[in-house]
RNA sequence: GGCGGCGUAGCCAAGUGGCUAAGGCGGCGGUCUGCAAAACCGCUAUUCACCGGUUCGACUCCGGUCGCCGCCUCCA
């Protein structure tokens, strides 16, 4: 198997990837908070997720990838007063919508998925672990973490506690708490909103225990990895170790894994600054979700990334590239000439592409050899003698790549449009006579239609725009 | 105020103490084509924000300046 290398922002290193249980990966990723359409922001997150998942499978690992759905939070609260049936009328739709953007941009959907509001139990078990470890205390019947009974805490941030007693941030929490470090396990109900009778008393979970609480439940006490945004180590992931290893005394995870932020047109994206944008705004702009994906994917998850409309359409050109060299490929036929070697460059850019892949998912670096392969491959295909061996390496070899950058077209096969076809015989015989002008009238036409021409020697061949 | 990241061609984006600074998109010129398209060939950063320093040698290490971004209690 080989070594999958990854930057621990725990150990601040590219550490070996080496699961608990050996050829099983568990890993657990920070999900939506669903009170809102998912911006793209959100999303470049979910792809990069997906990036590595891919990556992690490809090296043949058994990955259990968990996710959850953060469906009760203030947010939530203050749009849906009321009760459980009001906040889960409110975030049914935006979790909907949620799911169809990983789809639309051709991520895959984790193994287990997983509700806050579906996991109360488990989270009123965990603060009562902590409270029988002493790591919890009550106040007006709500339940904080003391940070100060677990020296460990910054460590993954490296925040020095003492220190956050000068934060810039104004402390706005109207719960009464013993320090100001001190956050928020299980919030005691307030009038009007959503409540859950436990032994902890009527009330709700606070934000940080959920994660704990289900990845635990899902994944085991200790685990291998854990990812979010940046601005998720701290303080949420930090919470999230204080809370799981206060519970159980034991490691939380060995992996912790953070993404950049995308950036909108070289600023930050921002709901004051007017934008944020969603999927949706985006598709109605026109925007390709397949070059979408490629734009998000192209890029290290460790740098920030700048969208920009032009930098959008690039990436969809690009995607069109490969789309069209797939169908070259597909169409290939043996010429004469010098012999290839295109079997072996197959295997090299193979190599380089999960090389790369396998080193800290330097997707830059990976897809530079695969283009290097494409590059290789065109040259060959004019010029030289090509086997189907050597065309089928090629073909095996983008393949192989695409289970990781999914952007390839699925089905082969474009649904045959008889008016096209039509129009394509029309035309041939007008170029046969020589009749340029009719010739050129009709994919003038076809092209108004969304259908591009191209004249080959074997013959015309159409695709869509 | 504290801590951290980044600044590479028109755009997106890699990279290394010293061979020609990856790759993609775009642009220009050419081959091919009836014309196109696709593909190919050539050109498109004597230079890596700026200023100093270390070094035989720095874009890469150090210091400073400017700019952008993030975290410092619930934001991916």
């Amino acid at each position: 198997m080989p070594t999958v290398r990854l930057y621990n922002t725990m150990s601040r290193a590219i550490d070996v990837i080496e699961p608990l249980e050996p050829g099983h990966l568990r890993i657990y990723c920070c999900g939506p908070t669903v009170y809102d359409f998912a911006h793209i922001g959100n999303l470049r997150k979910y792809v990069c997720d997906d990036i590595l998942v891919r990556t992690l499978r490809h090296a043949g690992l058994n990955v259990t990838h968990v996710m959850n759905v953060t469906d009760v939070d203030d947010k939530i609260i203050n749009a849906a007063p009321g009760g459980l049936d009001a906040i889960r009328e409110y975030t049914a739709p935006y979790t909907k919508a949620f799911f169809e953007d990983l789809a639309t941009l051709r991520i895959q959907d984790p193994d287990v998925v997983c509700a806050a509001t579906e996991h109360v139990d488990q989270m009123v078990d965990m603060v009562q672990k902590l409270i029988d470890r002493g790591h919890a205390y009550q106040s007006d019947g709500s339940y904080y973490f003391r940070i100060a009974s677990f020296p460990e805490y910054g460590r993954l941030a490296r925040i020095d506690t003492a220190g956050m007693r000068a934060g810039a941030r104004v402390e706005v929490d109207e719960y009464s708490k013993d320090d100001v470090r001190d956050f928020a396990l299980w919030k005691a109900h307030k009038e009007g909103e959503v409540a859950w009778d436990t032994s902890l008393g009527r009330g709700r979970p606070g934000w940080h225990i959920e994660c704990s609480a289900m990845s635990m439940h899902y994944l085991g006490e200790s685990f291998d990895m854990h990812t979010g945004g940046v601005d998720n180590a701290f303080p949420h992931h930090e919470n999230e170790i204080a809370q799981a290893e206060g519970a159980t005394g034991k490691p939380f995870v060995k992996y912790w894994i953070h993404h950049e932020h995308l950036l909108m047109d070289s600023q930050k994206m921002a709901k004051s600054l007017g934008n944020t944008f969603t999927l949706r705004d985006l598709l109605d702009r026109g925007l390709d979700p397949v070059g979408l994906r490629y734009l998000l994917a192209s890029a290290h998850n460790r740098t920030q990334l700048n969208f920009t409309n032009e930098a959008v359409e690039q990436a969809t050109q690009t995607v069109k590239g490969l789309h069209d060299f797939m169908r070259r490929l597909a169409d290939a036929k043996a010429e004469e000439g010098e012999p290839s070697d295109l079997a072996e460059e197959a295997g090299e850019a193979r190599k380089a592409f999960f090389e790369a892949m396998y080193n800290d998912l330097q997707t830059p670096q990976a897809l530079a050899a695969m283009f290097d392969l494409v590059k290789a491959a065109n040259i060959a295909l004019q010029h030289k003698t090509c086997t189907s061996g050597d065309i089928e390496a090629v073909r095996d070899a983008m393949l192989e790549f695409d289970q990781i950058l999914n952007v390839l077209d699925a089905g082969e096969e474009e649904i045959l449009d008889e008016e096209i076809e039509r129009m394509i015989r029309e035309r041939e015989e007008a170029r046969e006579r020589r009749d340029w002008q009719k010739a050129d009238e009709l994919r003038d036409v076809l092209e108004d239609q969304g259908v591009l021409l191209e004249d080959t020697a074997d013959g015309t061949r159409w695709k869509r725009a």
